[in-house]
DNA sequence: TTAAATTCTGCAAGCGCTTGCCTATTCTTA
DNA sequence: TAAGAATAGGCAAGCGCTTGCAGAATTTAA
């Protein structure tokens, strides 16, 4: 006994007038008048009608759908942000679909096909660590889908809006803290260079020590995968170089808290032994002891600010005029707590 | 200058055959030759095709899109059941629309109402703390759209697949953590009791206590509203009674760590003074110091198994049987950490 | 060699909606 | 009161795909 699916002919039939008026009231269309567009919500309303939004994206071409690729939904930051991307759109009337490509070109790619035949109005979508080629953004962007990045952008791609924050200076205001603090020999562990953001954090971090005229010493500079493995490995390593650092910079919230645990488990304090400033939006910052002082980024106002550019870029689209893609580069807070400040200041 | 999509006619008009031949070629429908599919899917292939899904769901009532609906997906728990929901949908074929609806009856009728008009072949529900009555996802049922809830299971509804965890036996075997660690005057605090799982976690404490010949006191058992303001509140309620406990089971993770922070904000000793037990899976319950003893729920195995009957349902369906709806009763785990454990356990 | 069975492909209807164009009705204005 | 201007609503095509039915081509049996 399934229930037959009502229609705009059920309502037209209800009412005595024809679909065409029925589909006009129900979009608004002023050309219909006030009373009967009351008159067709109402038995709309009452029959149970829902619009099939698989025909009525047919015809026009949009689907009040937009599609957003992340790594991984759980990981902090991209929560924070998807639920930000999703909170927007709903207010802007879009639903989102979610694909996590787990840092693999493959999976993107995959992704991409997915979101394409779903025929979404747009894509909102952070890199994975793997994607090197941006062929399959092309496409879509060929297709006349717009394509916001976030976070970690495609530069390389000029027809596109890309939301970031200033890594180089964020690394930079991090190192300057640490040497500001006294420390002498800062060490970085970072991700892959072949991610913009993280070769920007090298650069702010590279670039710190220069304008305080400290030496850069590779053998404290470590670059990991992400992985928690490769973590562990960066952070033992950088702890038993020759001449070890007395703080290290890290450019993730995995990295920081491998780093941090690892120099526990060697019976390193911290921060009198070493140092550890990281990047993160994670709550456990504040919450873990020693509690950690990190770089955080702006999620809520990146995932707004994708969504409504995104949008933006859709409904310009349609009057086919050419569009002037930003890059909006956002800043970020260092939130200073005990591992970068215990043995240094006072009031600790 | 926008790309004309190409569609099976253009495929069809490259290999002069007809769209009917292209179109089952694709769908690998037997009635076409294994040479001319083979012909067709490169010809689609060379031309960059991808297939309408919008057209496609049209005529066969099936879009390959299932919704999900939880309260906030920035939350540990969801953000975590909703990729293990993800992984398998991808392995399976499917899409997901994510929806949140911050706990309020409202938006999660309009979440139905968003997911309905998207002709999603399904939906994987966890309900607001609002939502009382079931209506909507009558609604939706009624429509011929299975649905599967977790966690916050919608139990009136008797023709819906239902994941849960054990919380009468998480809530009672955390207790009985408590008493055998010698605790004496446990106290709870929960969440609303309409909410199923939390009148049976409260239960479970409550029966726990029975069984060991244990009083239940009404003076340190709270309940809140889930919110930050309100489990501080019940916190310090709690911590400033006329007898206040040696030992609290806190019903999710917000209300242990304000519990704890609380605690120690006034300068009682964890778990010396005071022992806390959570529910929780968030990786900082096992960082933060004192770490937290928590009840840890299968999140990737719900958001697998919710998947997985959802589609086992859709399928199904199709076939027009009589679907034999289970309730599935996943166990948990007691992560026994520091802060129930300290005083009394030589080991630590 | 011919009829029947089998295999492959095409025709055309239709999924539920939107929209350009046209007609009928009502309102202005002189 | 007549004629042009608004205003409201209907007709029908068509979005890109699937699929029941029928026909053509090929194979098999007699």
């Amino acid at each position: 006994m399934i229930k037959k699916k009502i229609n705009i002919y059920d309502v037209a039939k209800a009412l005595d007038v024809s679909i065409s008026t029925v589909s006009r009231a129900l979009n608004n269309n002023p050309k219909i008048s006030a009373d009967t567009t009351r008159k067709v919500k109402q038995m709309a309303e009452k029959l149970g009608f829902q619009k099939n939004a698989l025909a009525s994206g047919l015809m026009t071409n949009k689907t009040k759908t937009i599609g957003v690729i992340v790594p991984q939904i759980n990981r902090e930051f991209f929560a924070q942000t998807v639920r930000s991307i999703e909170d927007t759109a709903f207010e802007m009337g879009y639903s989102v679909m979610i694909c996590q490509s787990h840092d693999s070109y493959l999976k993107e790619q995959a992704n991409i096909n997915t979101l394409m035949s779903s025929r979404v109005d747009g894509i909102i979508v952070s890199l994975a660590l793997e994607t090197t080629d941006l062929k399959h953004f092309e496409k879509a962007i060929d297709a006349d889908i717009p394509v916001v990045f976030f976070d970690r952008v495609g530069l390389e791609l000029p027809n596109t809006t890309k939301i970031m924050v200033d890594n180089f200076s964020s690394a930079h205001k991090a190192t300057s803290h640490l040497i500001q603090q006294g420390y002498k020999h800062i060490g970085y562990i970072g991700g892959p260079l072949m991610r913009q953001i993280f070769e920007e954090r090298l650069g702010g971090y590279k670039q710190a020590l220069i304008d305080h005229n400290m030496p850069i010493d590779d053998s404290i500079i470590e670059k990991t995968d992400l992985t928690q493995q490769d973590c562990y490995r960066a952070a033992k390593s950088i702890l038993h170089a020759s001449n070890p650092p007395d703080a290290i910079l890290c450019a993730n919230h995995l990295t920081s808290v491998n780093t941090i645990f690892y120099a526990m488990s060697i019976n390193r304090i911290i921060p009198n032994d070493v140092a550890v400033v990281g990047f993160s939006e994670n709550p456990i910052a504040e919450l873990m002891i020693p509690s950690l002082t990190a770089v955080r980024q702006p999620c809520y106002e990146m995932g707004k600010l994708a969504m409504q550019k995104l949008v933006e870029e859709i409904d310009f689209d349609q009057e086919m005029n050419n569009f002037i893609h930003s890059t909006i580069v956002l800043d970020t807070k260092l939130d200073v707590r005990a591992s970068s400040n215990g043995s240094f200041a006072a009031n600790n």
